[in-house]
Formats: structure tokens, C-alpha cells, sequence
DNA sequence: AACATACATTATAATAATTCTAAACTATTG
DNA sequence: CAATAGTTTAGAATTATTATAATGTATGTT
């Protein structure tokens, strides 16, 4: 696997050591075409799945934290309950399935960029995200 | 107090019955003039300090809870740490003041219409929020 | 390749936020 | 004012997350 040695590196990069848990935590989080949304229980899931031993919950946690830190994942926030993670770290906005618990990515151009015309003095616009929940008609809002 | 009666009545719409704990909640969320934001914490603090009796942690999570089905109460989620709620109810977004912790609400003129071009098949939008994070110059996003 | 060392991993304990429970209490209705 | 349905409460249970400390391992040096 070629693949692998991109982890490697890319764990080289944000300071961490390419172990075999952190590699096979890449592989899941980024050996993919399309953009990932994950909880920490569902990463340690498919980690469990795909390797015979065993990886602790505290190495997932720590090893998502540093990659949040670093910029390789961006935490999103739906509601206190849930932390979601995603793999696209550029700038964008999200719709939330009220249905099925899914996060869906928005393209660029599905949404006009956001124009704000008031600033708090003395601070920097640091993120502008907009979480849009949707849910089949017959459903109430939550 | 003419107050107390409207809150009697508020509760009474959200089919809660007035009990004292009850009355001095509304008493500290709603008699205000501005919007208020907290956290369940807050509230409990504020709760005790207006009363001399005690108030458990259940009762307010329960009531603050019974608040926001009904439409009474808005969560804010700002980070997968703290909850946070809102007694301005319309449709509206937010600073979020990263150095404080303080939530601002936007006024709607602040910030222009968010134009929506793609769609769920299936589902309706139930809300959109636009979350500003903010904090001062020197700071480094988080 | 073996070593020393700094960093990682792990199971488990600790913490924090929230929810549940069951017994005691209280507002409401008749 | 008594019966009852709904409330409050303290504390236990649960869940998500973080800290800890002993053991294990990748890495650069030799």
C-alpha cells in the first residue's frame, strides 16, 4: 500500500508517530474519495472492525483532538449531545438530517456567501458556519 | 406583582403547573427586558441566589427542558461542552465570543438572508443558524 | 542490530453533564 | 378538605470525555 506511506507522512507532519493504531485511525478517517462525518463512538467502531486488536477509546480521543488541533478534522456541533467530526476542513456549511443523525456537506455554490454587516469591536471574525436542520414533512421540528 | 401572573399563565399554556420553584424560574428568565443566554448552570446559580429555598438540578433541567419543547426556550450549541439557552425565540443567529464565552444575538439586520440553492429530496428545512465565532486579534482560532 | 529515551497505548479511575428513580410533597379539583 | 395527579428532591445511574500511571514501542544513535 502505497496509501500508508501518506499517513506516515502525514502523522510525521503534525508531530505525531506513525504507530500502527494511529495509521490504522488514517486509513479509516482518510484513505477516502468522499467526505467523512463521524462520533468518536462510530470511529472506534470501525477501527475495532477493521484491525484484530483492540484500540482504546483514550488514543482515539487524544489522536482526533491533535488532528483537530492541527487542522486535519474540524468539529462540528449539532446539539450537546453529539460531537461530529468531518474530514473536509475547508470552509463550508452543513445540513443535519433530523431523521437519520446524517451531516451532509454543502457545496460552495449551494449556498451564497453570508454577508454580515455588524462587527463586535475589538474582535476578529475567527468562523461563519450554518447548520441547516431539515427533516421529512410529516416530522416536527425538534 | 402583576409578573408573577403572567408566568402563573405561561406556565399554565405550557400545561406546567405554577409551583414556587417554577414561578422564580420564569421570574429569572423571562422578566427581562433583553434576551437572555445560559446555561443550565447559570440558571441554577441565579435560581439560588433569588431564593432561599433550594432548587434541585432535576427540576431545572426538566422545566428548561418542558421550555424548549414547547418553543419557549431556544438551544444554542456552541461547542459539544455546554448548552446553551436562549429566550429569544424567533428566528435568529449568533456571535459567539470565544475569548468570554459570551453568546450575542444578531439582529436581522445584521446579517442578509441566507439563499438556500440546494435541497434534500424529501425533506423540508426546519431551521437555518448561522454560528459567527469571534474573539479577539491576538487569538488563535480554535 | 541493540540501546536509551521520549513518546504512545492501555485499562482504569476521575470528572462533568445530564437523566433516572422512588419516596416525599403539593397544587388542583370536586 | 380529601383524593389524586402531577412535582420536587436527593442521590444513584448513565454517558461522554479527560486524566493517570504503568507498560509498551518507534526512533535516532551507536
Amino acid at each position: 500500500m502505497t496509501k500508508n506511506c501518506n499517513f506516515i507522512e502525514k502523522l510525521r507532519e503534525v508531530g505525531l508517530r506513525p504507530t500502527k493504531q494511529r495509521v490504522k485511525m488514517c486509513e479509516v478517517l482518510f484513505n477516502r474519495e468522499k467526505t467523512f462525518h463521524f462520533t468518536i463512538n462510530d470511529l472506534v467502531k470501525m477501527i475495532s472492525e477493521k484491525m484484530s486488536e483492540k484500540i482504546s477509546l483514550a488514543t482515539v480521543y487524544n489522536t482526533v483532538h491533535a488532528f483537530e488541533k492541527k487542522g486535519y478534522l474540524k468539529e462540528i456541533s449539532i446539539d450537546s449531545h453529539k460531537s461530529y467530526f468531518d474530514t473536509n476542513i475547508s470552509a463550508h456549511h452543513h445540513f443535519f438530517d433530523e431523521d437519520t443523525h446524517e451531516l451532509i456537506d454543502c457545496d460552495e455554490s449551494d449556498i451564497d456567501p453570508v454577508n454580515i454587516k455588524k462587527n463586535i469591536t475589538g474582535k476578529k471574525i475567527k468562523s461563519v458556519e450554518i447548520l441547516i436542520k431539515v427533516a421529512s414533512d410529516n416530522q416536527t421540528q425538534k
